[in-house]
DNA sequence: GAACAATGTTCTATATATTGAACAATCCGC
DNA sequence: GCGGATTGTTCAATATATAGAACATTGTTC
């Protein structure tokens, strides 16, 4: 649960109750709820405890569950019945990385630079305007590291990554004000002065925070093309801003030229 | 879709009828097989192959497909109205991964043992006697390797590691052999010579396949314990049979030592 | 570019998943 | 080890998710 670099904090769940309302397929919404929550704890958990937790009813929970232990995504310990995630998930999400060759083009590219420059390296893809997700990670293994994980979640706009989404998304003003007012930055830029950093970052092809989303951190991020339309994929830099220093024209340099080169790749712009 | 070790072949996916028929929840078996089925494709499908193909209802899938969008499971490509897996599926697993000490604590062990004997190492999980799960994967980085990846199941009777979990998991061998009959190996054994072969694993503390699942390859598996009860995990070494000669017998000892290890580690027998 | 075929989507009646209460099995403090 | 409380499970009535047909949209052929 405790990323060394923070993810959202999960909100208050009898959102579920609201989001199962106007569903065709309310089983579905209750399913992903139930599985998020699983993952988010830390033991097993029984029936009424998922039920009240989510503001479900017992029954229709134990339902759900039995219907999850039976595909294998959730594991049943009938000693003690309770349930946690199971391993199925994990099936999943290597269905998942194989069917995008982002992942597989960018880890060398990841790998190096982290290497070369002795910082974190992440992969990333924005799901919409909603998230973003870590989808690959490199670190170069010496001295202090910066550290999140495969699979983390981020607020789509938030950071130099955020930055880049928006200035090559072509979205509304509108749009992109009603999601940036719900960021939380160590340092919040105001909006103006965010719209201007967007329009910086596409007249240079990459954006930077430094400090603003976590204080004494610098993110560099570029994006990544894999067809015409607005970019899904940003490779990114994460480091301590103090010893990055002199190095930093280097780095926006080389990371600008490997999502070049993997936005060639891929067939993109 | 090709992993170079074979994980089994889908069987076809008129079965998805069966389940959904006395389910509580068929919204739930639904949405599995779905994600599934966009899992093994290599190309976004559109709603009626999907439905075609597992013998669905075209508007009752097309509920199932939204809620799954909803729920950032499934992606949706409004352009070309076709859908695929979406990285939340990543996140699941990432919140499985952190869950259990086990896929922390081998991986470090894997490493050492790839290296020290230039060969394939895995970490698996058992989900019942239905399958087996790779959850943690090492390899040497020099030389031809024997490739599988982390996610990937097979018929959790198979091979070594299959041996493992039927010597140890004390079950009744009316329901092994029942099983068993369903395996496919390269060089099938007899049931009674696998038997005996169950006997001497339990005997020894480790199993060994040599070639008898896949032709020229050897597998050594040795069973960890989390708890009382039966193992649900094991270390397994993959090899070419022919290079590993000699050095058979210390990887063995080597295996067991840190089974065993990590056995303790984890608080098992 | 019109006609056709195929695919995606909405709509409504009905089979059924969900609910909430009743029942059974555990757990827990004394 | 006993009673009370909590949790897990079953069951029958009804609110509703689903099936199938009708409608809309898209792509394809001539």
């Amino acid at each position: 649960m405790s990323d060394p670099i923070r993810t959202r904090s999960p909100s208050p769940v009898r959102k579920v109750a609201a989001a199962v309302k106007d569903s065709k397929a309310p089983a579905i919404t209750r399913a992903a709820a139930i599985l998020r929550l699983l993952g988010r704890s830390d033991r097993p958990l029984g029936v009424q405890a998922i039920a009240k937790e989510l503001g479900l009813v017992p029954s229709t929970c134990l339902y759900v569950l039995r219907a999850l232990a039976e595909e294998e995504l959730v594991s049943f310990d009938a000693d003690i019945k309770r349930y946690a995630l199971e391993a199925g998930v994990l099936t999943l999400a290597r269905h998942w990385l194989r069917r995008d060759p982002f992942n597989d083009l960018a880890q060398p590219l990841l790998d190096r630079l982290a290497q070369r420059f002795g910082l974190t390296m992440l992969g990333v893809q924005a799901v919409g305007l909603d998230h973003m997700i870590v989808v690959a990670m490199a670190q170069s293994g010496s001295g202090f590291q910066l550290s999140t994980q495969v699979g983390s979640r981020f607020p789509a706009l938030i950071s130099a990554t955020g930055r880049c989404i928006a200035a090559f998304g072509d979205y509304p003003e509108a749009v992109l004000k009603a999601r940036f007012d719900q960021l939380r930055w160590d340092d919040p830029p105001a909006f103006d002065d965010w719209m201007a950093q967007l329009r910086q970052t596409r007249a240079q092809g990459f954006a930077v925070d430094e400090g603003q989303y976590i204080a004494g951190v610098t993110v560099v991020s570029a994006p990544v093309w894999k067809g015409a339309g607005r970019p899904v994929h940003a490779l990114v830099a994460i480091g301590i801003g103090a010893a990055l220093g002199r190095e930093l024209g280097a780095l926006q340099d080389a990371l600008v030229e490997a999502a070049g080169a993997l936005s060639g790749q891929l067939g993109g712009a």
